[in-house]
RNA sequence: GUGGGUGUAGCUCAGUUGGUUAGAGCGCCGGAUUGUGGAUCCGGAGGUCGCGGGUUCAAUUCCCGUCACUCACCCCA
């Protein structure tokens, strides 16, 4: 037998009816907010992801699918999907194209972790990227977006966090500080905090590591650092949020693991998840379609963890399934009247549907019941003789008789406007 | 990459201090008066006990290895 991949993971038709909410939601609010789709490709020239997420990355160090290309070209299956946006922006001269401010996307991820609870190593995102203004207003409104769509799936115990991290010259300036306070401390740093001390200081802030935690606990704040007109902008952020009664917490600590970050960034954690509880996160990046050789435009994003919010997901948010029927056509001249309904009911966008391996009334029954199906179509010889169907209400046993020739329409007529009225 | 846990029926798991035909619950199939489902009762199908090797008269059980799954570290969504 030929197995899966690890971490690589079929998702079946039981599990479509929360991966159908989730997306269809993601289409609905991104559009509400005035987000066009983006389709971008699955893979990618590593050299992309290596400049945009950052050559000491986690990700890029030790997570990327890489693989050459016959003509030896190294490429990547995308561990994210910013890079290949704004390599598209840029390439593609999306700027002329007013749809292109504010593009979203939804599909799979990969990254070479060792899968976990919440964790995966084909994994989905639905993202957003907000381009062409430095307003602190696109800020709020991707945080607000970020926000309502978890509110709308009803997702439980979630915070919502944010930090600044200034410009560029505002980081240095922090680095160098931090750089000089981490070295008294470098007794308690961890090994792995102590190695990335000149390559990205940052991280220890937010090492888990008890020990790290102490040593920074008299850390200074990037806060702390930042330009007036960071400041300014970072507070206005905040502003607008409070302003959409968006609750948050500040948290200084807060260091996001792409390099491309700059002012703000913020990160959704849900307590429902497990180790794994980034829900979804983001943040501006100004400075990357530089990186990328196109004209400095400033950004601002985030990525949501598909997967993560399916763990999350209540039952109350799945909706009522649709209303159907099951026909239970048995006899020789009862299954010939059964397959012509069938047709006429789905012809009027009536699902309807039987089990060919049943074939009397009692295991036709059964069957629907097995099947959920809410209503049963009952048609044998005799119905057939007697020119009509019977109609089983299969959860209050009402049964009733309508003629064979209107049927189809009747009871489509009936059960899909019970349909617009529970919905 | 590092550590822990677990691999026995379709699913969830017992069990064998090494010993003949390996168990339960759920599910599935059939039946309990002929054309009315779920409940109950009766019957039935279904397992190389993850894989490989070792010890032994004998291994599903003990030992070693290996693979898979899983949780956690790390990191992120």
């Amino acid at each position: 037998m030929i197995r899966g991949i690890k971490g690589i993971k079929d998702i079946i038709p039981d599990e479509m009816p929360k991966w159908s909410v989730v997306e269809r939601m993601a289409h609905a609010l991104a559009h509400a907010f005035g987000f066009h789709e983006i389709r971008i490709p699955v893979f990618e020239r590593t050299d992309l992801f290596v400049h945009s997420i950052g050559g000491s990355t986690d990700i890029v160090e030790k997570e990327m699918y890489t693989f050459p290309d016959k003509d030896g070209t190294s490429l990547t299956l995308r561990p994210e999907g910013t890079a290949g946006v704004v390599r598209a922006f840029i390439e593609r001269g999306l700027k002329t194209y007013e749809a292109s401010r504010k593009l979203y996307y939804i599909g799979p991820m990969f990254r070479h972790e060792r899968p976990q609870a919440g964790r995966l190593r084909q994994f989905h995102q639905f993202g957003v990227e907000y381009v062409g203004t430095s307003d602190p207003s696109a800020d709020v409104e991707v945080v607000t977006l970020l926000w309502r769509y978890f509110s709308a799936l009803q997702l439980p115990g979630l915070s919502l966090e944010l930090n600044s991290l200034g410009v560029l010259a505002d980081r240095q300036a922090y680095k160098k500080d931090l750089v000089s306070f981490l070295k008294t401390k470098s007794d308690l740093l961890c090994g792995n905090c102590r190695r990335r001390l000149d390559v990205n200081p940052l991280r220890a802030l937010d090492c888990k590591v008890p020990t790290c935690h102490e040593a920074t606990n008299d850390a200074p704040f990037l806060t702390d650092f930042l330009s007036a007109s960071s400041k300014e902008h970072f507070d206005r952020v905040l502003q607008g949020l409070q302003a959409l009664a968006i609750s948050y917490s500040l948290n200084p600590r807060l260091v996001r693991g792409l390099d491309y970050y700059s002012m703000t960034t913020f990160e959704v954690s849900c307590s429902a998840l497990g180790a794994q509880n980034a829900i979804g996160g983001g943040g501006r990046y100004d400075g990357l379609f530089e990186t990328l050789g196109g004209v400095p435009t400033p950004a601002v994003g985030f990525a949501i963890g598909l997967e993560r919010v399916i763990l999350a997901l209540p039952e109350s948010a799945l909706p009522a399934p649709d209303p159907w029927v099951f026909v239970a056509a048995f006899g020789e001249k009862g299954r010939a009247a059964g397959n012509t309904l069938i047709d006429s009911l789905r012809s009027n966008h009536m699902k309807a549907d039987t089990d060919y391996h049943a074939s009397t009334l009692k295991t036709l029954l059964r069957s629907a019941d097995r099947l959920n199906a809410p209503y049963v179509v009952i048609i044998g010889d005799d119905e057939v003789a007697n020119n009509h169907v019977i109609l089983r209400n299969m959860a209050t046993k009402e049964q009733q008789i309508h003629p064979l020739d209107t049927a189809s329409s009747a009871i489509s007529e009936r059960l899909g406007f019970r349909k617009h009225v529970e919905t």
